[in-house]
DNA sequence: CCTATCTATAATATTTATTATTACAGTATA
DNA sequence: TATACTGTAATAATAAATATTATAGATAGG
């Protein structure tokens, strides 16, 4: 799974922390233990769409501009990482029935499989992300 | 997606195609479009779990032992790829209640989209990916 | 019993994908 | 106008996937 989600997810979940005020791509980075580019790369998608709003300058960064219990971990994948699921197969050999049509085959039982496991995201709020990592027993 | 489990189900679906004989790693390496020695280490785990036989020797080869109509795409995930689906989110920042929990979060989450997504890959067998191919359109 | 053809598997090399870093332009604030 | 941010492109470094090489062992056929 493409991690981008991931951090996505990591990140939708600090601003759900911090409603109030702006959150610096530096501050996210070090929770997550990653560079702040690549914070922003991925917060840049999110802000296109529509999840954050960000503000350049002094004080600036992101912030959560909908309600966490109404962004689904499906649209958080939608936005970051919509075709993870596809597995890149190699060209294969068209000379052979198999391999002229496997590619085909596969696209299509992975576009359902991706579908269907947008059932299951959709279950997940980064509400409830909140929740659960405000249960764990290991908290801060 | 982990590429050993699309190998498999083309290695599977050539070995439905000829029940009768040995195929070799080389000629589904040659279908395929990888190196043989890939194609013998995906069927080494399948072998271990009982989907396949092999023969060492002239002659030799891989042939299919199961119905195809019996094994499942997600009976062949299950010996290829158990896991692949879970996210290698970088040690993140402890000191951090997110960073510090987020792993586990995300861990249970992707433990049941795994669980989510065995049960579309139930509904396809080795069977219907043999019928899909030679129903394609550009067919050989 | 020798040779050719195959699997099994480990070790290494190569390629590709991911991630980090650097660089620089632009914006807001004080 | 100095400082602290975002936005994004370009490049470098690292990690993962894949190919290749190497070697041992099995089997069939002459």
């Amino acid at each position: 799974m493409n991690s981008n989600f991931t951090l996505a997810i990591h990140s939708l979940t600090l601003l759900a922390l911090k409603p109030d005020s702006m959150s610096s791509s530096k501050a996210i980075a070090e929770s997550a233990c990653v560079h702040p580019v690549r914070i922003r790369n991925v917060l840049s998608l999110l802000r296109k769409h529509g999840f954050i709003e960000s503000k350049e300058g002094t004080g600036g960064g992101f912030i959560f501009t909908l309600n966490p219990a109404k962004v689904t971990l499906w649209d958080i994948y939608k936005a970051t990482s919509e075709g993870a699921l596809q597995p890149k197969c190699p060209e294969a050999n068209e000379e052979c029935i198999v391999g002229a049509n496997m590619k085909n085959v596969l696209f299509s039982i992975f576009i359902g499989a991706e579908e269907h496991l947008g059932e299951y995201l959709k279950k997940y709020t980064i509400k409830d992300v909140v929740e659960f990592v405000n249960n764990e027993p290991e908290k801060y």
